[in-house]
DNA sequence: AAGTGGTCTAGACCACCTG
DNA sequence: AGGTGGTCTAGACCACTTC
């Protein structure tokens, strides 16, 4: 559709297969926009994208560095759902329904984001099992008044397809807390853990493209099991 | 120095300050570039930078939405520093310096990052208090092709102003792996931590805008001190 | 239909790096 | 000096929203 994101998905596949060698140039904005056909600012839209996700390093009067990829090829970060971070990583996983039912949101919820404290809100618990042990515990609360009800064949395969592919929700941002908390009972029985243990949680709110607030989730990590990856740009300091 | 950068400014100022309220829309891409005597594109730079670090929210056809800065106002992504983050945040704070020694690089680092055995490199080791109690065990190892020595003020007080103030290096981007460990001898002696205890350890590779490996960092937090927040923006599926 | 943001262009000048 | 990326422009056309 867009000429700069078609050429970012070109570059970024020649990078992936080593057609452009780590460490090596890329050709020249001037020279990549003639190959190309296009303007040397729709260009280096392309590349801008490539710098965003670790595929080059740009130095002004040098050129554009290729990085590793190898090294940076699996960022957990952004808004990843549980099944495209599993599908990238081929492993075999499953999940299981344990709730999905509509009811007034929880007082806590109704407090830290100012909602009325009988805001409605379908509610979802799942526990999501990697070779057959269960390692995270993600609860969902979606409000009502943009999900009605989710079907639990979507639960169980993917929420996020179901909401952007059959309700065409655009869900666009979020902000996530990183915090480790002790096990709850629940979190004890299902993830089988000892007595004072704890577990990594990840707190989101997700919003939509309209700024509407639709979704908080929790998700309850088993601690021997967490692990996040994350590119970080340098940004600038004053900023 | 930038038009586009001072634009951000003035428009994430104004915003924090709430000349243009929470949900309201920013005048057009045509009014701004007219108020500031700029094209649209240089305009649209700014609003891009505004977009990244969650002041707006974009629409086609409808305009720039404000969003509500209290609820993202400590984004601690990025490559930020302790001493950064405390400033950002008000709180007293201590850095006290175990180690500043030049060695080789221990055996596991080599071997996961491909150095030579033999690399010579500046050993740090820092504790990181808050309110008289130590949160978080620093250990930093410097390549010493590129960091000679740092003076022990500089790791007191800021490496990242060392090491870009006075060195000049350009510190550039990062892989950061958050994981949960368990505590060593050293952790459970610094932090007062009780047996079989935990730790959570963000460990970074740092490069130079040359695409060179200068660093790598083991940050080692105190569980229940740990809270890491993130403003994250949906990255289209097809990426 | 009018206004908004999204994309793209062709060209300009500047700052930086390398011979 | 010549090539590279960084910034900026003035204008064009398109897609989306709102009236």
């Amino acid at each position: 559709m867009n000429k700069f994101y078609d050429i970012y998905l070109d570059l970024k596949c020649k990078i992936e297969k080593y057609e452009y060698t780590t460490g090596s140039l890329l050709p020249s904005e001037k020279l990549l926009s003639e190959k190309y056909g296009v303007s040397r600012e729709t260009t280096r839209k392309a590349l801008a994208l490539l710098l965003e996700n670790g595929y080059i390093q740009k130095k002004q009067g040098k050129g554009s560095i290729v990085l590793d990829i190898q090294r940076f090829n699996f960022p957990v970060s952004g808004l990843t759902s549980f099944k495209e971070l599993q599908q990238s990583q081929n492993i075999e996983n499953e999940t299981i329904v344990l709730k999905n039912k509509r009811e007034k949101i929880p007082e806590f919820l109704a407090e830290t984001l100012n909602l009325p404290t009988n805001t409605e809100a379908v509610s979802l618990v799942r526990l999501r099992k990697i070779s057959g042990e269960v390692i995270i515990i993600d609860k969902d609360i979606l409000l009502a008044n943009i999900v009605d009800a989710v079907p639990s064949e979507a639960a169980e395969d993917s929420l996020y397809d179901y909401l952007e592919g059959t309700l065409g929700l655009n869900i666009s941002y979020a902000k996530k807390v990183f915090v480790v908390e002790s096990a709850t009972p629940e979190d004890r029985a299902m993830m089988h853990l000892p007595e004072d243990s704890y577990v990594v949680v990840v707190k989101s709110e997700v919003y939509l493209e309209d700024t509407r607030l639709f979704q908080y989730t929790e998700s309850r990590h088993r601690l021997d099991r967490f692990k996040f990856v994350e590119f970080a740009r340098r940004k600038n300091s004053l900023i």
